[in-house]
DNA sequence: CGTAATTAGTTAGTCAGCTAACATTAATGT
DNA sequence: ACATTAATGTTAGCTGACTAACTAATTACG
Protein backbone atom coordinates (compact mmCIF):
# COMPACT_ATOMS: atom_id res chain seq x y z
CA UNK A 1 0.00 0.00 0.00
CA UNK A 2 2.55 2.51 1.16
CA UNK A 3 4.75 2.46 -1.44
CA UNK A 4 7.56 4.70 0.04
CA UNK A 5 9.27 4.29 2.96
CA UNK A 6 10.87 0.86 1.93
CA UNK A 7 11.27 0.69 -1.16
CA UNK A 8 14.13 0.07 -2.68
CA UNK A 9 14.95 3.08 -4.55
CA UNK A 10 14.34 4.75 -1.26
CA UNK A 11 16.86 2.76 0.41
CA UNK A 12 18.97 3.41 -3.15
CA UNK A 13 18.61 6.85 -2.01
CA UNK A 14 19.96 6.58 1.38
CA UNK A 15 22.77 4.58 0.69
CA UNK A 16 23.83 7.18 -1.94
CA UNK A 17 23.57 9.75 0.25
CA UNK A 18 25.82 7.93 3.06
CA UNK A 19 28.05 7.90 0.15
CA UNK A 20 28.25 11.52 -0.85
CA UNK A 21 28.63 12.62 2.42
CA UNK A 22 31.36 10.71 3.41
CA UNK A 23 33.43 11.60 -0.12
CA UNK A 24 32.70 14.88 0.47
CA UNK A 25 34.19 14.93 3.92
CA UNK A 26 36.99 13.17 2.47
CA UNK A 27 37.66 16.01 -0.80
CA UNK A 28 36.33 19.11 0.63
CA UNK A 29 39.47 20.60 2.10
CA UNK A 30 41.22 20.11 -1.11
CA UNK A 31 38.80 22.51 -2.51
CA UNK A 32 36.90 20.28 -4.67
CA UNK A 33 32.69 20.20 -4.68
CA UNK A 34 30.04 17.14 -4.61
CA UNK A 35 29.51 17.28 -8.41
CA UNK A 36 32.58 18.03 -9.39
CA UNK A 37 34.63 14.93 -9.18
CA UNK A 38 32.90 13.27 -12.14
CA UNK A 39 34.04 16.38 -14.31
CA UNK A 40 37.51 16.10 -13.36
CA UNK A 41 37.56 12.41 -13.91
CA UNK A 42 35.81 13.09 -17.81
CA UNK A 43 38.50 15.75 -18.16
CA UNK A 44 41.46 13.79 -17.12
CA UNK A 45 40.53 10.94 -19.78
CA UNK A 46 39.85 13.55 -21.98
CA UNK A 47 41.16 17.19 -22.03
CA UNK A 48 39.86 20.20 -23.99
CA UNK A 49 36.28 19.04 -24.50
CA UNK A 50 33.78 21.99 -25.40
CA UNK A 51 31.16 22.84 -22.69
CA UNK A 52 28.38 21.16 -24.18
CA UNK A 53 30.56 17.58 -25.00
CA UNK A 54 31.30 17.80 -21.54
CA UNK A 55 28.27 18.17 -20.17
CA UNK A 56 26.75 15.31 -22.30
CA UNK A 57 29.20 13.10 -20.96
CA UNK A 58 28.98 13.86 -17.10
CA UNK A 59 25.24 13.94 -18.05
CA UNK A 60 24.65 17.22 -16.61
CA UNK A 61 22.89 20.27 -18.19
CA UNK A 62 24.73 23.16 -19.77
CA UNK A 63 23.02 25.18 -17.43
CA UNK A 64 24.18 23.45 -14.67
CA UNK A 65 27.69 23.07 -15.97
CA UNK A 66 28.57 26.60 -16.79
CA UNK A 67 27.50 27.22 -12.82
CA UNK A 68 30.02 24.90 -11.76
CA UNK A 69 32.52 25.28 -14.46
CA UNK A 70 33.14 29.09 -13.04
CA UNK A 71 33.35 28.54 -9.21
CA UNK A 72 36.22 25.60 -10.33
CA UNK A 73 37.53 28.08 -12.18
CA UNK A 74 37.26 30.24 -9.45
CA UNK A 75 39.43 27.69 -7.18
CA UNK A 76 41.63 27.25 -10.29
CA UNK A 77 40.84 23.42 -11.11
CA UNK A 78 39.87 23.81 -14.46
CA UNK A 79 40.52 26.65 -17.24
CA UNK A 80 39.04 27.66 -20.02
CA UNK A 81 39.60 28.39 -23.55
CA UNK A 82 38.22 29.54 -26.60
CA UNK A 83 38.06 27.60 -29.70
CA UNK A 84 40.05 29.37 -32.41
CA UNK A 85 37.80 28.19 -35.21
CA UNK A 86 34.66 28.28 -33.94
CA UNK A 87 33.95 31.15 -31.36
CA UNK A 88 30.68 29.86 -29.79
CA UNK A 89 32.78 27.20 -28.39
CA UNK A 90 34.89 27.49 -25.17
CA UNK A 91 36.65 24.26 -24.24
CA UNK A 92 37.98 23.01 -20.77
CA UNK A 93 41.63 22.37 -19.49
CA UNK A 94 42.49 20.77 -16.59
CA UNK A 95 45.46 22.66 -14.42
CA UNK A 96 48.05 21.18 -12.83
CA UNK A 97 45.90 22.09 -9.31
CA UNK A 98 43.32 20.31 -10.97
CA UNK A 99 45.00 17.29 -11.18
CA UNK A 100 46.45 17.19 -8.29
CA UNK A 101 43.43 17.45 -6.45
CA UNK A 102 42.10 14.48 -8.73
CA UNK A 103 45.07 11.98 -7.52
CA UNK A 104 43.63 12.89 -3.63
CA UNK A 105 39.97 12.67 -4.63
CA UNK A 106 40.32 9.48 -6.53
CA UNK A 107 41.90 8.17 -3.49
CA UNK A 108 39.13 9.48 -1.40
CA UNK A 109 36.72 7.95 -3.50
CA UNK A 110 38.44 4.42 -3.81
CA UNK A 111 38.84 4.41 0.00
CA UNK A 112 34.84 5.11 0.72
CA UNK A 113 33.93 2.49 -2.40
CA UNK A 114 36.01 -0.08 -0.61
CA UNK A 115 34.31 0.78 2.63
CA UNK A 116 31.03 0.80 1.13
CA UNK A 117 31.58 -2.74 -0.72
CA UNK A 118 32.96 -4.20 2.29
CA UNK A 119 32.94 -8.11 2.66
CA UNK A 120 31.05 -8.11 -0.90
CA UNK A 121 31.78 -10.89 -2.80
CA UNK A 122 32.88 -10.46 -6.74
CA UNK A 123 29.74 -12.02 -7.95
CA UNK A 124 27.43 -10.37 -5.80
CA UNK A 125 29.11 -7.10 -7.31
CA UNK A 126 28.81 -8.51 -10.58
CA UNK A 127 25.30 -9.18 -10.01
CA UNK A 128 24.57 -5.55 -8.45
CA UNK A 129 26.00 -3.88 -11.88
CA UNK A 130 23.93 -5.99 -13.49
CA UNK A 131 20.57 -5.37 -11.76
CA UNK A 132 21.09 -1.78 -11.85
CA UNK A 133 21.97 -1.53 -15.52
CA UNK A 134 18.53 -3.25 -16.36
CA UNK A 135 16.90 -0.58 -14.03
CA UNK A 136 18.84 2.06 -16.06
CA UNK A 137 17.92 0.76 -19.63
CA UNK A 138 13.87 0.02 -17.92
CA UNK A 139 14.08 3.86 -17.26
CA UNK A 140 15.65 4.40 -20.56
CA UNK A 141 13.00 3.14 -22.83
CA UNK A 142 10.34 5.72 -23.15
CA UNK A 143 7.04 3.97 -21.28
CA UNK A 144 5.76 1.37 -23.10
CA UNK A 145 5.18 -1.82 -21.89
CA UNK A 146 6.32 -1.37 -18.69
CA UNK A 147 5.58 -4.69 -17.56
CA UNK A 148 6.13 -7.77 -19.91
CA UNK B 1 43.15 3.22 -11.93
CA UNK B 2 40.47 5.92 -12.82
CA UNK B 3 37.61 4.82 -10.00
CA UNK B 4 34.73 6.31 -11.13
CA UNK B 5 33.44 6.60 -14.68
CA UNK B 6 32.45 3.03 -14.15
CA UNK B 7 31.77 2.65 -10.55
CA UNK B 8 28.83 0.84 -9.04
CA UNK B 9 28.05 3.78 -7.13
CA UNK B 10 28.53 6.04 -10.23
CA UNK B 11 26.16 4.13 -11.87
CA UNK B 12 23.62 3.85 -9.10
CA UNK B 13 23.37 7.69 -8.98
CA UNK B 14 22.55 7.62 -12.42
CA UNK B 15 19.83 5.33 -12.14
CA UNK B 16 18.22 7.31 -9.08
CA UNK B 17 18.21 10.72 -11.00
CA UNK B 18 16.50 8.79 -14.01
CA UNK B 19 14.02 7.50 -11.12
CA UNK B 20 13.68 11.23 -9.52
CA UNK B 21 13.59 12.86 -13.24
CA UNK B 22 10.59 10.62 -13.83
CA UNK B 23 8.86 10.69 -10.54
CA UNK B 24 9.61 14.91 -10.56
CA UNK B 25 7.68 14.45 -13.86
CA UNK B 26 4.68 12.57 -12.85
CA UNK B 27 4.07 14.77 -9.72
CA UNK B 28 4.42 18.13 -10.26
CA UNK B 29 1.26 19.12 -11.65
CA UNK B 30 0.15 18.00 -7.87
CA UNK B 31 2.03 21.29 -6.91
CA UNK B 32 4.18 18.66 -4.82
CA UNK B 33 8.10 19.07 -5.73
CA UNK B 34 10.96 16.39 -6.05
CA UNK B 35 12.26 16.30 -1.98
CA UNK B 36 8.66 16.41 -0.82
CA UNK B 37 6.98 12.43 -0.91
CA UNK B 38 9.02 11.85 1.75
CA UNK B 39 7.95 13.59 3.95
CA UNK B 40 3.95 13.31 3.01
CA UNK B 41 4.44 9.62 3.38
CA UNK B 42 5.82 10.34 6.97
CA UNK B 43 3.20 12.77 8.34
CA UNK B 44 0.59 10.24 6.50
CA UNK B 45 1.32 7.21 8.99
CA UNK B 46 1.83 10.03 11.80
CA UNK B 47 0.51 13.46 11.64
CA UNK B 48 1.06 15.87 14.11
CA UNK B 49 4.87 15.09 14.58
CA UNK B 50 7.47 17.93 15.59
CA UNK B 51 9.81 19.14 12.99
CA UNK B 52 12.50 17.61 15.22
CA UNK B 53 10.87 14.19 14.95
CA UNK B 54 10.44 14.88 11.54
CA UNK B 55 13.57 15.67 10.16
CA UNK B 56 15.13 12.65 11.93
CA UNK B 57 13.07 10.44 10.14
CA UNK B 58 12.82 11.73 6.83
CA UNK B 59 16.79 12.03 7.42
CA UNK B 60 16.84 15.69 6.74
CA UNK B 61 18.46 18.78 8.70
CA UNK B 62 15.94 20.46 10.61
CA UNK B 63 17.13 23.77 8.40
CA UNK B 64 16.31 21.97 5.21
CA UNK B 65 12.62 21.02 7.02
CA UNK B 66 11.93 24.58 7.57
CA UNK B 67 12.38 25.91 4.33
CA UNK B 68 10.81 22.77 2.51
CA UNK B 69 7.91 23.30 5.01
CA UNK B 70 7.40 26.89 3.98
CA UNK B 71 7.11 25.90 0.73
CA UNK B 72 4.42 23.07 1.57
CA UNK B 73 2.73 25.67 3.68
CA UNK B 74 2.91 27.88 1.03
CA UNK B 75 0.95 25.70 -1.52
CA UNK B 76 -1.10 24.23 1.19
CA UNK B 77 -0.04 20.63 1.50
CA UNK B 78 0.71 21.01 5.16
CA UNK B 79 -0.21 22.70 8.07
CA UNK B 80 2.39 24.10 11.08
CA UNK B 81 0.90 24.34 14.56
CA UNK B 82 2.56 25.15 18.06
CA UNK B 83 2.77 22.59 20.46
CA UNK B 84 0.60 24.02 23.35
CA UNK B 85 2.49 22.72 25.91
CA UNK B 86 6.45 23.45 25.27
CA UNK B 87 6.19 26.92 23.11
CA UNK B 88 9.43 25.47 21.01
CA UNK B 89 7.64 23.13 19.37
CA UNK B 90 5.99 23.51 16.30
CA UNK B 91 3.68 20.20 14.99
CA UNK B 92 3.07 19.77 11.55
CA UNK B 93 -0.05 18.60 10.07
CA UNK B 94 -1.55 17.48 7.03
CA UNK B 95 -4.27 19.24 5.46
CA UNK B 96 -7.18 17.59 2.93
CA UNK B 97 -5.12 19.00 -0.02
CA UNK B 98 -1.81 17.44 1.34
CA UNK B 99 -3.67 14.06 1.33
CA UNK B 100 -5.52 14.28 -1.74
CA UNK B 101 -1.69 14.98 -3.62
CA UNK B 102 -0.38 12.05 -1.18
CA UNK B 103 -2.73 9.80 -3.43
CA UNK B 104 -2.04 10.93 -6.92
CA UNK B 105 1.95 10.88 -6.03
CA UNK B 106 1.95 7.44 -4.22
CA UNK B 107 0.13 6.14 -7.64
CA UNK B 108 3.10 7.98 -9.63
CA UNK B 109 5.78 6.78 -7.67
CA UNK B 110 4.32 3.11 -7.80
CA UNK B 111 3.93 3.51 -11.31
CA UNK B 112 7.85 4.14 -11.91
CA UNK B 113 9.06 1.81 -9.39
CA UNK B 114 7.19 -0.74 -11.42
CA UNK B 115 8.81 0.48 -14.71
CA UNK B 116 12.34 0.91 -12.94
CA UNK B 117 12.11 -2.97 -11.97
CA UNK B 118 10.60 -4.87 -14.56
CA UNK B 119 11.20 -7.86 -15.58
CA UNK B 120 13.05 -8.42 -12.10
CA UNK B 121 12.58 -11.90 -10.40
CA UNK B 122 11.28 -11.68 -6.66
CA UNK B 123 14.49 -13.20 -5.46
CA UNK B 124 16.12 -10.62 -7.35
CA UNK B 125 14.90 -7.92 -5.67
CA UNK B 126 15.31 -9.31 -2.25
CA UNK B 127 18.95 -9.73 -3.34
CA UNK B 128 19.50 -5.97 -4.54
CA UNK B 129 17.69 -4.99 -1.18
CA UNK B 130 20.12 -7.40 0.81
CA UNK B 131 23.25 -6.23 -1.01
CA UNK B 132 21.62 -2.27 -0.53
CA UNK B 133 21.08 -2.71 3.16
CA UNK B 134 24.72 -4.43 3.53
CA UNK B 135 26.35 -0.93 1.93
CA UNK B 136 24.08 0.82 4.61
CA UNK B 137 25.70 -1.04 7.17
CA UNK B 138 29.09 -0.74 5.92
CA UNK B 139 28.82 2.76 5.39
CA UNK B 140 27.14 3.89 8.87
CA UNK B 141 29.88 1.85 10.49
CA UNK B 142 32.40 5.03 11.04
CA UNK B 143 35.57 3.70 9.27
CA UNK B 144 37.77 1.19 11.03
CA UNK B 145 38.47 -2.37 9.21
CA UNK B 146 37.30 -1.03 5.75
CA UNK B 147 38.67 -4.39 3.86
CA UNK B 148 38.31 -7.29 6.10
C1' DC C 1 24.01 37.17 -50.59
C1' DG C 2 20.94 37.78 -46.78
C1' DT C 3 17.72 36.17 -43.81
C1' DA C 4 16.18 32.21 -41.10
C1' DA C 5 17.16 28.30 -38.34
C1' DT C 6 20.44 26.01 -35.44
C1' DT C 7 24.00 25.64 -31.90
C1' DA C 8 26.94 27.23 -27.71
C1' DG C 9 26.98 29.24 -23.78
C1' DT C 10 25.07 32.37 -20.14
C1' DT C 11 21.58 34.34 -16.93
C1' DA C 12 17.52 34.23 -14.00
C1' DG C 13 14.68 31.87 -11.09
C1' DT C 14 13.37 27.72 -8.51
C1' DC C 15 13.90 23.63 -5.44
C1' DA C 16 16.95 20.38 -2.52
C1' DG C 17 20.38 19.84 0.67
C1' DC C 18 24.07 21.22 3.82
C1' DT C 19 26.66 23.95 7.74
C1' DA C 20 27.04 27.65 10.88
C1' DA C 21 25.31 31.26 13.49
C1' DC C 22 21.11 33.01 16.07
C1' DA C 23 16.98 33.77 18.75
C1' DT C 24 13.76 31.87 21.91
C1' DT C 25 12.07 28.83 25.16
C1' DA C 26 12.74 25.05 28.50
C1' DA C 27 15.38 22.50 31.79
C1' DT C 28 19.24 22.32 35.29
C1' DG C 29 22.32 23.38 38.86
C1' DT C 30 24.07 25.79 42.35
C1' DA D 1 16.00 32.65 42.34
C1' DC D 2 19.26 33.22 38.97
C1' DA D 3 22.61 31.81 35.71
C1' DT D 4 23.99 28.38 32.76
C1' DT D 5 23.12 24.80 29.54
C1' DA D 6 20.35 22.38 26.27
C1' DA D 7 16.82 21.98 22.81
C1' DT D 8 13.82 23.87 18.81
C1' DG D 9 13.34 26.20 15.02
C1' DT D 10 14.84 30.04 11.80
C1' DT D 11 18.02 32.69 8.84
C1' DA D 12 21.96 33.31 5.90
C1' DG D 13 24.99 31.63 2.70
C1' DC D 14 26.83 27.99 0.11
C1' DT D 15 26.77 23.93 -3.72
C1' DG D 16 24.09 21.17 -7.04
C1' DA D 17 20.61 20.55 -10.30
C1' DC D 18 16.87 21.85 -13.33
C1' DT D 19 13.96 24.68 -16.91
C1' DA D 20 13.14 28.65 -19.59
C1' DA D 21 14.49 32.65 -21.67
C1' DC D 22 18.30 35.12 -23.63
C1' DT D 23 22.71 36.49 -26.53
C1' DA D 24 26.05 35.62 -29.80
C1' DA D 25 28.02 32.99 -33.43
C1' DT D 26 27.56 29.67 -37.32
C1' DT D 27 25.04 27.14 -40.94
C1' DA D 28 21.64 26.54 -44.23
C1' DC D 29 18.51 27.87 -47.61
C1' DG D 30 15.88 30.52 -50.73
Amino acid sequence: MQPFPDSLTHLMRHVLKQHRREVDRLIHEYEVYPGQPPVLFRLCEQDGLSQRELAQRVRLTPATLTVMLTRMEKTGLVERRPDDRDQRISRVYMTAKGRAALDAVGGAIRSVEQRAFAGFLPEEQLLLRRLLMQMQHNLDTPDSLADE
